[in-house]
DNA sequence: TTTATTTGCTTAAACGTTTAACTAAATTGG
DNA sequence: CCAATTTAGTTAAACGTTTAAGCAAATAAA
């Protein structure tokens, strides 16, 4: 420890100096290129060893035009599903032994205009993305494009993209929720949204509407009600006023929070989930079979996601870029829980 | 759209070929230097709109030494409290305009030891973290502060290293949380917890044993049960057998996951929550207040201490260094529910 | 009018790597 | 034994910025 310098930062110039070798040799020597003789690499290895070399990142990436960084844009990330999709992501990121940017759009259009725009530097060499609730002019993201940055959609997507994109399965989960809704006797059943996502509310929202149609049942539209994309008790008010005036038997709530917002709402006006009321929500929170009652949740692949979103990223960096459009669909799986009990 | 030059990137010395003006003039004019005269600033500054040119990150990096981008080294994600901190970093480092490196340890000390070397590489200007569970040595993060890079941690800290610190008050929550179970009326409260995480979870132990002696009751040690750190069913056997063994009427969970193994542990002996036994856990998930019962927490103030690391890191990069030692504790809250109810 | 200062730009070095091109010595082949 | 090849290195350019230093022309001061 006492014999090591103390603080100038050692690079290789210096590491060539102590070594009386050309910087260049140390440089080959690290990347064990064929060009060094093996008792040289070992004494360059030793060296860089003893006195804590590290390459400097951006020199290096500056020279090799390649960041070894990729990043992830999602609209949030205290949400179950994104932090789920991160660890899978995570999951390939890591044994690449690359490094992840994370950036969070909240949900603005303008934040994730700007992020794009920051890409563009260089910084990344590709982007794993989900967008933001309220995006519609793609230009940002084509740009990106353009420059050659690969870009891998998952779950918020856009149709008009040509992208890989690893979805799940929106309109049919929703449609199979509400077939289960039907079963377990609910006559009339409301969907609990917000605004924005295209590619999966509407998704959801068809899958509903098809579910009933189906089944010869009339969608009334007063059965959709649309709440703020904020966890806020606005949003129960909003849902306790609907259950008031609807009087619906069985909810479909379309993301994670109009979970809770349900419940509350329900517990405000002393309806009994599951007896007065079903509700099944899209959801991968754990505690969803200890909540009161157990929830039923149509759950997504969330990891699986993630981590087939990094792979195709990473199979298109390493050249393999003949599926360059491929579209992934996984299935979400209906969780049967006491909240939907016949 | 069209005019545009297809993809070859472009960069100042393009711009500055365009301009018939010198890469210098370019770069100064960019950075609104006083070196440069209106019209040319006016110039370059629309030709580099117009060209699309944005400056390549590393270049920068390289050159001013400085990355503008800080990296966040935390055990896990999926987690209410990590994510919770993340978009309280992320509230700084967004107006700061700077980007954001995530690693997840997992809790492995040795994944822990790699990035740190990784970061040792100029990628980043600062580092905020929370240690991993069984990290005990702490010379690769010693190693990375002597490069000169500020580190600050928050949460789950080191004693014996001496940084900026954000914690919030583990024992006393313990205590309070301990003592409010005894005002329940419990006579014989167990502490489910795991291994690891010496800095939070021994305090959350000692606030509970002092609770106890301090009302002159004896720590039972068979009271205090040691699960694993994994969110999974041994947990609820563990739980489940220890209720069984010491038939505990009150359970303090010290992480997050323990309450839903305690909740399903309970369920499966028929336990009534809070009739029975009572429950109340280190937890931020925002469905507490749905659960069966609703559950009491002891809510930690999660997105403020991302929020203050972030900004104390800022506040060392800015060279503002004088209270480099700077601990500081926020306080949790005990949020009471029908899981302690009298 | 002459000198000093300011203005507005250019040249060139530097940041720390990687790598193409070169070279001298050692080895191999005929 | 001499030419061809291989081995093990070196030199220098390049990646795209930033910035210190320099410089000519314009302006201000004496």
């Amino acid at each position: 420890m006492a014999d090591q310098p103390k603080s100038d930062k050692i690079n290789m110039k210096a590491l060539a100096k102590a070594l009386d070798v050309s910087i260049a040799t140390v440089s080959k020597a690290l990347r064990d290129s064929h060009d060094i003789g093996p008792e040289t690499k070992l004494k360059v290895i030793e060296a860089a060893k003893k006195l804590n070399y590290v390459p400097n990142a951006y020199a290096s990436s500056l020279r090799k035009k390649a960041s070894n960084t990729i990043a992830i844009i999602i609209p949030e990330i205290a949400d179950s599903f994104f932090s789920q999709a991160i660890n899978g992501i995570e999951s390939v990121v890591a044994v690449k032994k690359y490094h992840t940017l994370i950036y969070l759009t909240h949900d603005s259009y303008e934040r994730e205009a700007y992020m794009f725009g920051e890409l563009a530097s260089g910084r990344v060499d590709g982007v794993i993305m989900s967008v933001a609730s309220n995006t519609e002019d793609t230009s940002h993201i084509k740009a990106l494009q353009q420059t050659g940055i690969p870009i891998v959609f998952f779950d918020r997507v856009f149709d008009d993209l040509k992208s890989v994109k690893i979805t799940t399965d929106d309109f049919n989960s929703a449609y199979i929720a509400t077939n289960h809704l039907l079963e377990a006797g609910c006559k009339n059943i409301s969907l609990i949204t917000i605004k924005g996502y295209p590619s999966i509310l509407s998704a959801r929202e068809q899958g509903y509407r098809e579910a009933l149609t189906e089944k010869g049942i009339d969608v009334h539209e007063g059965n959709v009600v649309t709440c703020s994309n904020k966890y806020n008790n606005e949003n129960v008010d909003v849902i306790a006023a609907h259950l008031t005036a609807q009087k619906p038997d069985g909810i479909i709530a379309t993301v994670e929070h109009l979970a809770t917002s349900t419940y509350l709402a329900c517990n405000e006006l002393k309806l009994n989930i599951p007896r007065d009321i079903k509700v099944v929500c899209f959801t991968n929170q754990i505690t969803a079979p200890i909540l009161n009652p157990p929830l039923t949740t149509i759950l997504q692949p969330a990891f699986d996601m993630g981590k087939q979103a990094a792979q195709l990223l990473f199979d298109h960096l390493a050249g393999r870029t003949e599926d360059t459009k491929k579209e992934i669909v996984l299935p979400s799986k209906l969780v049967a829980r006491e909240s939907t009990a016949f």
